[in-house]
DNA sequence: CATGTTATTATGTGCATACATAATAGGTAT
DNA sequence: ATACCTATTATGTATGCACATAATAACATG
């Protein structure tokens, strides 16, 4: 049997785990306050806390000042998701990486970026289009907008050697954005690009950056069919 | 102009990510050592430890002891999702949640089910198919295997009346999981199920947990069209 | 020169203490 | 009762210190 080393805030947080896991605490019950805690386990009230954050950081517990410390009713589960840059995941996958620019020139936006950017209708952005490869067959294709006023220097950028998704995690960086994940039916023309039958389910994700409430790229990736992606929980 | 408060985790972190997003330091640099940006912000240690450790779970640093703090090359964008009990997801929406139960019984499990879960092939286990509905339309299809040893009781529920979304995860905890999201094209079927068209694109999670390496459940949720799964960097 | 040993260094963690802050409970005045 | 103020309480955070641990660098030894 391994001891548990109530000494340490994994050693505790894992005794929590164990608690909440087995119903000993129920969900909605109290759990008891820090200090109490902290005089059963024989540490500090420092290291009870440690180990309390994390669970209530993975949405276990619920905390509030003076009303204390709750085992969570409806434990969302909380996943993680690592978004590499899209040669890395191919080359996770131990497949060889390649990339093709489909189109790089300035466009009038269309509505449906410039509104969900809070752009002028019609602002001309730089619109690219290229395609991943994994061994050859194609992995993604990548649709970008991107708003040249704030990436300085775009324009002069020759995206058919330089991938745009890896230029751009280098060169503009952004302090918060929106991501969503769907599925569509791939349209004749990317089934096409996706070697795909036409109407063949496609994981779409869409993504937009913004760097201090100044909009920089809109961006929609669309994987080949069969395309998963997981995580552990 | 805000000032930056040096005395505050919170303050420090925001002042690292600046120095990070503004390329002060540039991906692949060294960060300066805790105890000098310690001496720097005029705080203690500790404080700098906490800042760059949100930094480092959020994946924009990587630490290694002795070797220091560097900033990352790639850094891969780190999302956070919350999946919430389906009738939450739907209410959330503020729309009117309702579930139906389309069958419920003990089957001998498929070969795609058993081999996932590492169980012999053709054990007996509970199957679960219903539908989620929103405001009266199907907001997904829920295709549920549950191994009944490792949820005793689970034989004497009635499905109709409780959701097994719900039940599960009041009644059935896990230590750890598997989730993967795709998208698939709906057949005939589950198409009808969603009153969707046969072929149309399904956005899908797969979910398998564990209790302490034993199979708990596997379950499909196969989302209606349009279905649009989203959070925010 | 290769190899194993020993310092050195930066991060990781624990502790005692102190004070800050949010939220509730209790009491007081109107 | 209602509104307002005031304890009280549990969590949140900062500090200084100590020691643990992992990884590297420096050294010594054959």
């Amino acid at each position: 049997m391994s001891e548990i080393d109530t000494n340490s805030w994994r050693g505790i947080h894992l005794e929590l785990l164990r608690r909440i896991n087995e119903r000993e605490w129920p969900p909605g019950s109290a759990v008891p306050n820090e200090a109490d805690l902290a005089a059963e386990f024989g540490c500090a009230r420092t290291t009870v806390n440690r180990a309390m954050r994390e669970l209530a950081d993975a949405g276990l517990i619920n905390r509030r000042r003076k009303a204390g410390t709750h085992v969570a009713l409806h434990p969302t589960s909380r996943v993680v998701l690592d978004i590499p840059i899209i040669r890395l995941e191919v080359e996770q996958r131990d497949a060889q990486w390649r990339y093709g620019l489909l189109s790089q020139e300035i466009l009038a936006a269309p509505a449906r970026i410039t509104s969900r950017l809070g752009l002028e209708r019609g602002t001309p952005m730089l619109h690219i289009s290229s395609v991943h490869f994994a061994n050859s067959h194609p992995f993604l294709h990548e649709d970008r907008w991107i708003n040249p006023t704030a990436v300085p220097g775009v324009e002069t950028v020759d995206f058919a050697t330089v991938n745009a998704n890896e230029w751009l995690i280098q060169n503009a960086p952004y302090t918060s954005g929106d991501i969503a994940f769907s599925a569509m039916n791939a349209d004749k023309a990317l089934a096409e690009l996706l070697e795909a039958p036409e109407g063949a389910a496609v994981f779409v994700v869409d993504r937009i950056t913004w760097n201090k409430n100044e909009p920089v790229t809109a961006v929609r990736l669309s994987y080949a069919p069969g395309y998963r992606m997981h995580t552990r929980l």
